[in-house]
DNA sequence: ATAGTATGATTGTCCGACAATCAGGCGGTC
DNA sequence: GACCGCCTGATTGTCGGACAATCATACTAT
């Protein structure tokens, strides 16, 4: 039986510091908004150099745990926003070739629970949000680009109104790469405008009423469409998104 | 009627150099494995100090899209790994205070599906996997910390066998959530882990058998006990996971 | 109260330097 | 030929110092 031993566990300087600075973030002894110390003082506090600190700082700023307000010079201490962290998982989809039909297959699974979800839990200011997000479909979506956002919208009202935080955080690098395909099929398949808007307003009135299951239904309907309108437009669901 | 402007764009040097290599790693004229050029080097060609193309490649480093092979100098271009990417998501899910909860609800809503999912599109290989999971599981449930590691790695050999490479990037962070409040479960609640192990026994068998809709049914069941675990142990469901 | 001004603090960037260590070649030993 | 130690160059990690640009603040003048 021969010995086996674990690597020596040695990070250089800057990822030691971020590493301790990011313990303190998440541990709650750094609060959120809280101003960092400034690079000179943490260099001595730390007892490396300047330099050393601003790697790490990098490193922290990266991860959106730590962000500067427009305008200013001191760092404070930062959560990431949703958006920020989806674009992360997004670029990692990305890089994984992720296929069309596995994000609309994620799609499928995630949008009629929600839209139930919603149904039971939805907030009458959640519901205003939902139904804004109807109506600025059905005003102007003509425009492409405007109808792809009014889409990503809508599907964002409806998670927000179920009032659970993970789910936002998880559909939303799946509308990202969503938007990119459905930017080529909005322009191909009239169509399917107008069967989107016809599904929106069912969820938004199923949701209003507090009909989960027929809310769910009509979420089933409005996800399978879109897995129909690529295959109209030739789209194939096999390869990789187009990165965006 | 007051004229508004945008804020002027400016992004100081290492940010744009970080998104420059960025760029080119995300539209793949820089591939995978390929090493990046030297620091000094791409200090000459961006025309910068060698310490601003250092605080750009800690940013890369940290959104993973650059990495070092254990024991080498030269950065090589990556692509996130699922367990980092999980990693980060995890991070923000705990400093939003995410709850018990909501947590538990995403995984009532990805794990049925998945289950049913990967009965029809499992292969040998990933039947296997999950048949040495139960068997890991049941073969010493006994120790606390494998018992958890059980947990998890039971739904990701379900999640793999879907074949499907979003659902393991989602549902890892949920796992290592759960990981926290099953560590405090197991050992409160002797019977669960006799449950647990039933249910893996069963939906391993459906999806052996192809019957998916056996195999979301048990998963359904399964996932539900969790949730009667944590009541029954007086965790508050409703109060945020504790972080790890 | 508002606008201008002076002053100090802080960041962004640069330069130069050096030790540590990794990669690769070279020769020696078996 | 395979393995070992050794040397050399390349590369990274870290340091110290420097300076301009810009932000924060207090003070002043209108």
């Amino acid at each position: 039986m021969s010995a086996t031993f674990e690597p020596l566990p040695f990070a250089p300087g800057y990822r030691r510091v971020a590493s301790e600075i990011a313990a303190r973030i998440l541990d709650r002894r750094l609060k959120v908004g809280e101003p960092l110390p400034p690079e000179a003082e943490l260099a001595t506090q730390f007892g490396v150099n300047r330099s050393t600190i601003r790697e790490a700082l990098r490193e922290l700023e990266s991860a959106d745990l730590v962000a500067r307000r427009r305008g200013t010079k001191r760092m404070v201490v930062a959560r990431p926003a949703p958006t920020r962290v989806a674009g992360r998982l997004r670029q990692a989809l990305a890089l994984h070739d992720v296929s069309g039909r596995e994000v609309w297959e994620m799609l499928e699974v995630l949008e009629p629970p929600a839209a139930e979800s919603a149904a039971a839990a939805r907030t009458p200011a959640a519901l205003e949000r939902i139904e804004a997000a109807v109506a600025a479909y059905h005003a102007d979506h003509r425009d492409a680009r405007r109808a792809v956002d009014g889409v990503a919208e809508f599907f964002r009202a409806v998670a927000a109104a179920t009032g659970n935080q993970v789910l936002p955080l998880m559909q939303e690098p799946l509308l990202q790469l969503l938007a990119a395909a459905l930017r080529v099929l909005i322009d191909a398949a009239p169509p399917a405008r107008a069967r989107i808007a016809t599904a929106q307003h069912e969820i938004c009135a199923a949701i209003g009423a507090r009909d989960g299951a027929l809310a769910r239904t009509w979420m089933t309907r409005h996800v399978r469409d879109f897995r129909r309108g690529f295959e109209i437009c030739g789209i194939d669901l096999d390869s990789p998104v187009p990165f965006a």
